[in-house]
DNA sequence: GCATATTTGTCCGTATGTATA
DNA sequence: CTATACATACGGACAAATATG
């Protein structure tokens, strides 16, 4: 085509990143190479260097010789994202500096979310959610914990997706969020990270809660692991 | 060669990580591919597939349009690499049930450094090291968690490389690893915990020491930053 | 259980843009 | 500035593994 400034790969890669997250591929589903070679318009070396790109953020798995997949969440997987919160991000606040960058960061997010609920916009306040909680990990100052927490908030999202109305779960944490940064700012990193305690029990429950539902709801009577559901991870 | 049981890319990414790891590859050196597929008789395609799995390990580094580096880390990486490890394995010891099944691979990995220690073998003293504080983190049950370790045991392994003797760095700290498992095994995590934050403390000092020798002595006395030298990425 | 079709894994040759000497 | 070396991207091809009827 014209100018790709920067790699062709990785325009495919953030394509696909962008319809994987935004639910269009739905976790579980198999993504065939010549398929997309011809939808994407591109080869099939470079679709296979997107997939590189794309398992290195965990919203790909590859099985041999079957393919790549869309990346499924199981319960356990949930609960083990959890616990990597839990232990990077309350440690991040107890110990967090109040006039550290990251605290801007997370007012602005907490702004940001509070915009979009008043206008309804449940994605929005949903990306907002997850700005705050990248911008808390940000205050240990490691960029290595960053980017392991991109890869768990990515896995978390892809979770988020499979259920019904995501966005709108997360919404009442608003309020939450504005108590946590408020408390770093007046210099109460304890009754903060007490508050994010909660929050991220609460949270897990409520995620946990409806991951049953639908599990239940898709595998109904007979047969609770047919081929088809056994593809989508959730009964792995 | 022969049978190939399992993928050709793997096959080849095994190879390149025991060169790299053994020091047959000093961090900063350049991976061409065109000489590495002469070398391992593979074609470009299998050698990056090959580049993408290390990549993901940590061992190798993209920079666009340049090519494939070994992985060279920064005294800022290790001081950033202590920092993860003081979060991860402090938390993990503390709450740490006496009889998991971690609890004893770290008793076996104690034993075995001391075996090797005792007949003089260092680099089996560092790898049974290493073992030991997968193990301990393998006590939190993360399977992420543990990924996340791998990754960077094998950062910090890379730093090692770059010290000349490295496995002797090491080897006084069997004692160490010999109190913290016998306290576990008491029942007394918290003494453990202890114990360990002295010893990450320590290691920490004398790794940072040795990397700061280490740069000294490659950057004498005109030229701080020639271009060999900065492809080895201490000066970055 | 078997034969077929589809798809992945791997290799090759080539053209083009980019970085370095 | 030129020239070389290399990474990037393309398309085609065959073997091996998997899925399907």
């Amino acid at each position: 085509m014209s100018g790709d400034p920067l790699g062709l790969a990785e325009t495919v890669a953030t394509r696909l990143r962008e319809e994987i997250t935004g639910g269009g591929l739905p976790p579980g589903t198999r993504l065939a190479e010549v398929r997309l070679t011809r939808d994407l318009g591109v080869s099939r070396n470079t679709l296979r260097e997107a997939f590189r790109l794309l398992s290195r953020d965990g919203l790909l798995r590859h099985e041999p010789h079957r393919g790549m997949f869309v990346a499924a969440p199981s319960m356990a997987a949930i609960i083990d994202i959890y616990r990597v919160r839990r232990l990077i991000e309350i440690p991040a606040v107890t110990q967090a500096w109040p006039r550290h960058d990251a605290v801007a960061r997370m007012r602005t997010a907490v702004d940001e979310a509070t915009a979009a609920r008043a206008a309804g916009d449940w994605r929005s306040v949903g990306s907002a959610n997850m700005a705050f909680h990248a911008a808390i990990v940000a205050l240990t100052d490691s960029p290595r914990l960053a980017a392991f927490y991109v890869r768990i908030a990515a896995e978390l999202r892809l979770a988020f997706g499979l259920l019904d109305s995501a966005e709108r779960l997360h919404a009442p944490y608003v309020e939450d969020n504005e108590t946590i940064v408020r408390l770093l700012e007046q210099g109460d990193p304890a009754g903060a990270a007490a508050r994010l305690t909660t929050y991220l029990d609460q949270s897990e429950r409520v995620v946990l809660d409806a991951f049953a539902r639908l599990a239940d709801d898709q595998a109904p009577a007979v047969s609770p692991t047919g081929p088809a559901l056994q593809r989508t991870g959730i009964f792995r």
